[in-house]
DNA sequence: ATTCGCAAAGTTTTT
DNA sequence: CTTTGCGAAT
C-alpha cells in the first residue's frame, strides 16, 4: 500500500490530468475521451483533496453503475486508506436519502423498489383503473412514456398535457393513477428514486441546505448520461457551494433513450459560470489505427464537442472489416480466431470480447464458443433475478419487509397454488381500494368481504396466518427468513412436483438464491439485513456481475461495455436495422446516438478490432437478407483490412453497391495496388486473405481457416425469384417519370433509375413515404401509366 | 381454479 | 424462433 503522499498522487499523471486533479474549488468540467485515464483522475483528485486537508466524508462521488462505483472505491482505498468518502450510484444515493426522510414525501422507510417488470404490473392496473383503452398505445408505450416524463423531472402535479396531444391526454390520466397505486403499496420505481429525492429537497429547504454544505465537494461521473431529474438533484446539492466536478464525454452519451440529456454536458459551462475546463485527450488504451477509425466515425456527428484524440501507443494491426454470409460463419470465425489466439499462447480467453447491439445477437456467438469449448461469460439482462421462481421467493421477502407491497402480495398469494384465483383476487383488490387498505389487510379481513365465498376465505386466512408466523422472525439475517419461507410453502417440492428437468433446474436456482443470501449475511453480519438485501437485489445491474479476473471470453451489449477495455474486440452485426437499430433510425439525434454506440464499442479495443456484418441474418424464424450498416461507409476504409466475399452486393438499398465502387476488391476480385500500398499488411497471413471469385457458387473464401459459403447475387436472385410467385416486368421496361404500383407501398413515381441488369435500381417517390429504392429484379411493380 | 393449447406478437439498449 | 397472452376445456 503506497503511503499517501503528494508524489504518489500527482506524479503518475500527465499535465492535463494534473490540472484536473489540482483544481479543487469551484465548478470543473473534465472532458475525458475514451481511455484517457478518467477514473484515475477522479480517484487521484479525491485523494489529493483529502491530502489537502478536506474531510473525506464531505466528498461524494456519484456514478451510474455499481461496477464503476466499486472500481472507484477500490482505487481510492489504495491511494487513501481509511477515507470516508461516499461513492455509489445515483439510485443508491437517492434511496439512502429517501429511507432517512421517507415520511416527507409520503413514503414509509421500508418502501419497496420495483423493477421494471413489477412496475409494469402496477402500470397495467393503473391503465385499468383509469379506464384507458389500449387501442392506440400499448401498456409498454405508456409505461415508457410515463418514465420519460419522470426522467424529465415532471411530477404528477406539474404534468400538463399539451392540448391536442392524444398521448399526453392519456398520460394525464394514467400517470397520477400509477403514482397513486405505487404510494398505496409503499413502493417506488427506479425513476421515483430520483424524482422523489428531488421532491424531498424541494419540500425541505433546510435539509437541502444541510446536504449542500455537508457534501461540500461533489463529483459526477459520466455526466453526459444524466437526465433532467439527476441534473436537478446535482444542482440542488451544489447551490450554496458549487464545488462540483463532472467528468464525461458527449461522444459516449448512449442513454438518450432513457432520458439522458446530452445538453447537460454540452451546456455545463452555461449552467455554472466560471467553470474550469480540462480536456483529457491523450489515450492510453488503443492503437492509433483504432483511434483513427473511431475518430473518423464520430466526426459525422454534429452534436458534440470536438476533441483531438491522440496516443503514443505503437501503430499495431489494422482494423478488420469483414462481411460474412451468415451469423453462423461470423460466430465460427470468431470462435476459431480466439481459439488460435489462445493456443498460440499470445492471449488468454479474458483478452477477448464480443460486442453487439442487442442481446439476442449473442446466440450464435454463444453457440460457436460452446462448440469450440471456449469459456465465456455472457452479460445478459437481470437474468437471474428475472427468473420466475426467484421473483416468487423474493416476493415473500418483499411482502415481509413491506406488508403494503401489493405487487408482492399478488405474486405470492397463490404461489404455490392455494386455490385462490383471479376472481377472488379481483374482489379483494376492489375491497382494498374501497377501504384504503393494502391487499394483505384486505385478506386479513376477508371474512368481512361478503363477495368472497367460504372456500377462498379460509384459504386466505390460512395464507395470512402463515405470513404472520413468518413475520415474527427477525429480519437481521436474510438466510433464516428465506429458509423459513421455503419450509412454510414447501416451495422446492412444488417446483419438482412434476419431476421435470426444468423443475429441478428451478429448484437449483432457488438454492443458489439461498447461497447468495448466506453470503450477504456473512458480508454484513450486523446491519438490518433483509431491507438492505432487497435494496441491493433491486439495484444490481447486469454489468455488475461481470468479472474482470475470470479467464473467460466476454459477451455483452455495446451499452454494457462502456467503461471496459479489452485487448481484442469483435463487434458483430453491423447491419441496417441492428446498428443503427430500426427503432432508432427515424431522426438524426437517434442516429447520432447509435453512432456513438459504435464509437464506444470501437474504443473498447486496445490492440485488435474486428467489425463484421452478415449478408443474411436469422430473424423472426427465418433468414433475411441484411443490408450493410450505413456506419460502415463512414469508416476510413482505405486504412482498414477488408474481407468481403464476392457477391455481397445485393442489398436493396444499394449500400453494398457503393461499397463495390469504393472497394477495388469488388471490381475484379483482385486487391488493387493502392490498397496494398496504403494498408499495413504485416501480420496478415496471406493464406487467409480471401480471393473473391465473382459469380462462383462454391465455398472459396477462408478466414482464419474457416470456409465461407459464398452466396452470390445470382443465388440470391434465384432465392428471391422463388419466393411468392409474382410476375416481374423486365427491368428495362421502366423509365423515369413512370407511375407505378408497388404491392406494399402503393402508387408512386419513378424519379431515378441507376445500375444495369440485376443491379438496376429505381428510386420511387411515394406521396406518403417519400423516396424508396428498389432493385427492379427483385421487386414486383406494375406500370400504371 | 388450473391447466393446456393455440395464436399472435416481437425481439434495443438499463438503474 | 421464442415468449407472452388469452380462451377453452377439465
Amino acid at each position: 500500500m503506497p503511503p499517501l503522499s503528494p508524489d504518489n498522487i500527482l506524479s503518475p499523471l500527465n499535465s492535463q490530468q494534473r490540472l484536473a486533479v489540482q483544481q479543487i474549488e469551484g465548478p470543473l468540467l473534465i472532458l475525458a475521451g475514451p481511455g484517457s485515464g478518467k477514473t484515475r483522475v477522479i480517484t487521484h483528485r479525491i485523494a489529493h483533496m483529502i491530502h489537502q486537508g478536506i474531510p473525506s466524508q464531505s466528498i461524494v462521488a456519484l456514478t451510474f453503475t455499481n461496477k464503476a462505483a466499486d472500481e472507484m472505491r477500490n482505487r481510492l482505498q489504495n491511494l487513501s486508506p481509511d477515507n470516508r468518502t461516499w461513492t455509489g450510484t445515483f439510485h443508491r444515493f437517492c434511496s439512502r436519502l429517501l429511507r432517512q426522510h421517507a415520511e416527507l414525501v409520503g413514503l414509509q422507510q421500508n418502501f419497496t423498489i420495483y423493477d421494471s417488470g413489477d412496475s409494469k404490473k402496477v402500470m397495467k392496473q393503473a391503465i385499468e383503473n383509469a379506464k384507458v383503452d389500449l387501442k392506440h398505445y400499448s401498456a409498454d408505450k405508456l409505461a415508457s412514456q410515463v418514465s420519460n416524463v419522470k426522467n424529465n423531472g415532471i411530477t404528477t402535479e406539474h404534468f400538463k398535457p399539451r392540448p391536442g396531444h392524444a398521448l399526453d391526454t392519456i398520460i394525464g390520466k394514467v400517470y397520477p393513477e400509477y403514482q397513486k397505486l405505487l404510494k398505496i403499496a409503499n413502493g417506488v420505481d427506479f425513476d421515483d428514486l430520483l424524482l422523489h429525492a428531488v421532491d424531498l429537497l424541494k419540500i425541505a429547504p433546510e435539509l437541502r441546505e444541510t446536504l449542500d454544505r455537508g457534501f461540500a465537494y461533489m463529483m459526477v461521473d459520466e455526466y453526459q448520461d444524466t437526465n433532467l431529474t439527476q441534473y436537478q438533484l446535482i444542482r440542488m446539492l451544489n447551490h450554496s457551494l458549487k464545488n462540483l466536478a463532472v467528468t464525461g464525454d458527449p461522444d459516449q452519451s448512449i442513454y438518450g433513450w432513457r432520458g439522458a440529456n446530452i445538453n447537460n454536458i454540452l451546456e455545463f459551462e452555461k449552467d455554472y459560470p466560471g467553470v474550469n475546463l480540462v480536456r483529457l485527450e491523450q489515450n492510453y488504451r488503443s492503437t492509433p489505427t483504432i483511434l483513427r477509425v473511431a475518430d473518423q466515425l464520430i466526426a459525422n456527428n454534429v452534436r458534440r464537442k470536438k476533441k483531438q484524440l491522440h496516443t503514443d501507443n505503437p501503430e499495431g494491426a489494422p482494423v478488420r472489416l469483414v462481411t460474412f454470409p451468415s451469423p453462423r460463419d461470423e460466430s465460427l470465425d470468431i470462435a476459431d480466431t480466439i481459439q488460435l489466439g489462445i493456443e498460440s499462447g499470445k492471449h488468454r480467453a479474458k483478452d477477448y470480447a464480443v460486442l453487439y447491439r442487442a442481446n439476442w445477437l449473442s446466440r450464435s456467438v454463444e453457440h460457436a464458443l460452446r462448440s469450440a469449448g471456449l469459456p465465456y461469460q455472457i452479460i445478459n439482462g437481470h437474468e437471474f433475478y428475472q427468473r420466475k421462481e426467484i421473483k416468487d421467493v423474493l416476493g415473500y421477502l418483499h411482502l415481509l419487509n413491506n406488508p403494503r407491497d401489493n405487487v408482492a402480495f399478488e405474486r405470492v398469494v397463490n404461489t404455490p397454488p392455494r386455490k385462490i384465483g383471479k376472481v377472488t383476487l379481483g374482489r379483494l383488490r376492489r375491497w382494498a381500494q374501497d377501504n384504503n387498505s393494502s391487499m394483505l389487510d384486505a385478506a386479513r379481513n376477508c371474512d368481512q368481504i361478503n363477495t368472497i365465498s367460504k372456500a377462498p376465505t379460509s384459504k386466505l386466512t390460512q395464507f395470512v396466518a402463515m405470513f404472520d408466523r413468518l413475520s415474527f422472525m427477525s429480519t437481521d439475517q436474510v438466510e433464516p427468513v428465506i429458509r423459513a419461507i421455503l419450509d412454510e410453502t414447501d416451495f422446492r417440492n412444488w417446483l419438482t412436483l412434476d419431476g421435470s428437468e426444468e423443475g429441478y433446474e428451478r429448484a437449483g436456482n432457488v438454492d443458489e438464491l439461498v447461497v447468495a443470501c448466506e453470503e450477504f449475511d456473512r458480508d454484513r453480519p450486523t446491519e438490518g439485513g433483509l431491507e438492505a438485501y432487497l435494496e441491493q437485489a433491486a439495484l444490481v445491474s447486469d454489468t455488475d456481475i461481470w468479472e474482470s479476473q475470470s479467464d473467460r471470453v466476454t459477451l455483452m451489449t455495446l451499452h454494457a461495455a462502456k467503461g471496459l477495455e479489452f485487448p481484442n474486440v469483435y463487434i458483430v452485426g453491423l447491419e441496417d436495422g441492428i446498428l443503427p437499430h430500426e427503432r432508432s433510425s427515424t431522426d438524426d439525434d437517434q442516429i447520432e446516438e447509435e453512432r456513438r454506440l459504435l464509437f464506444v464499442g470501437i474504443t473498447r479495443a486496445e490492440k485488435h478490432l474486428q467489425i463484421s456484418r452478415c449478408v443474411n441474418r436469422f430473424r423472426r424464424g427465418s433468414f433475411w437478407p441484411a443490408i450493410a450498416s450505413r456506419f460502415l461507409m463512414e469508416l476510413p476504409r482505405e486504412e482498414m483490412q477488408i474481407f468481403e466475399p464476392a457477391g455481397t452486393n445485393y442489398d436493396e438499398e444499394g449500400v453494398a453497391d457503393s461499397i463495390s465502387q469504393i472497394d477495388p476488391w469488388m471490381h475484379d476480385g483482385l486487391p488493387s495496388i493502392d490498397i496494398n500500398e496504403e494498408t499495413d499488411l504485416s501480420g496478415i497471413d496471406t493464406n487467409v486473405a480471401p480471393a473473391p471469385q465473382p459469380q462462383q457458387n462454391s465455398p472459396q473464401n477462408s478466414l482464419s481457416g474457416i470456409s465461407l459459403k459464398i452466396q452470390t447475387g445470382a443465388q440470391l436472385a434465384e432465392k428471391q425469384a422463388a419466393m411468392p410467385s409474382q410476375i416481374r416486368l423486365h427491368p428495362d421496361r421502366f423509365e423515369t417519370g413512370m407511375k407505378v404500383q408497388h404491392a406494399e407501398y402503393g402508387v408512386g413515381n419513378i424519379v431515378q433509375l441507376t445500375g444495369e441488369g440485376q443491379k438496376r435500381t429505381a428510386t420511387i417517390h411515394f406521396a406518403s413515404l417519400g423516396n424508396k429504392r428498389f432493385r427492379l429484379a427483385f421487386t414486383n411493380l406494375s406500370i400504371l401509366e
